[in-house]
DNA sequence: TCCTCCTATAACGTTAACGTCAACGTTAGA
DNA sequence: TCTAACGTTGACGTTAACGTTATAGGAGGA
């Protein structure tokens, strides 16, 4: 397998323009693939399941993209911090990062808490204008 | 009762800015208020009300200010639409008014319900993540 | 009445998130 | 090999959603 796309396939899949593609990686949204000799990008499927998340991200949760640079970040933190603790210095180093992560987590978790919670709410009041319309078909015949 | 508020109190209350607030008035996000002989607006509960529904709007379901304007709309016209339907000509019209909004409201409903399964797929992606912090400490020690 | 703080309008400035255009090199099929 | 279609890098343009500044006039307490 190993397939790779180019842009304008990995654009038709997600559902972006090229450009916002290119846009993505140079504020490091995602990962810079490779190129070709001549300096076409080649993607993978990683670089449009990442893609699809970040639209996720932004549209439904309402994320900026800076946000959404802090998340990545510490998601690739997480991802290195599994291996190289050998040296015992590094153990406090790396229990601290692990509690801020820990910290921001939780809080992400609120948020999204908050989120659905306010969301129900409003999808009530979109029901409540619903069963106004449907009376007030009812009432004409 | 019937209190009214300056720009400056409602501002605080919701959170805005004194600009914003005069802002999504100009945009008829609000109803204009009140004014003093002066021109000092006075606001009312309805309208700080309004104001909080709007900023849930925005910063939950992340609606452009756009779209919350058209959303306004529509309940406006749904308000008007409760009376005044005398003649048998407007009955047709009225009729066909209600359906589109009919079909408007199920639009945004079905769109909510994708907000908010895709919000609880992220919220679990998150929990996998706090369960990989916790286990990374508990290792720790 | 005066003085200080608040408010109003108008107009220009700013930032995020791309769109668009130009100028040029790359790919791949006939 | 040639060429049409696609890709690349700048660089400037655009829109939404306000921020900021300037200028001028109201509110209300001593």
């Amino acid at each position: 397998m190993e397939e790779r796309y180019k842009i304008d396939e990995v654009a038709k899949q997600c559902g972006l323009t090229k450009r916002t593609i290119r846009y993505y990686e140079e504020l490091g949204l995602i990962t810079p693939p490779e190129r070709t000799e001549g300096g076409t990008r080649l993607y993978t499927r990683l670089h449009i399941e990442r893609l699809k998340q970040i639209i996720n991200a932004r549209d439904v949760l309402g994320f900026s993209l800076q946000e959404i640079t802090d998340f990545v970040a510490l998601r690739e933190q997480l991802a290195q911090s599994g291996d190289a603790y050998r040296q015992a210095e590094e153990v406090e180093l790396k229990r601290s990062k692990l509690l801020e992560a820990g910290q921001m987590i939780d809080q992400q978790l609120r948020m999204i808490d908050h989120k659905l919670e306010k969301m129900k709410e409003f999808r009530k009041e979109i029901e409540r204008l619903r069963k106004r319309v449907t009376e007030g078909l009812e009432k004409l015949q």
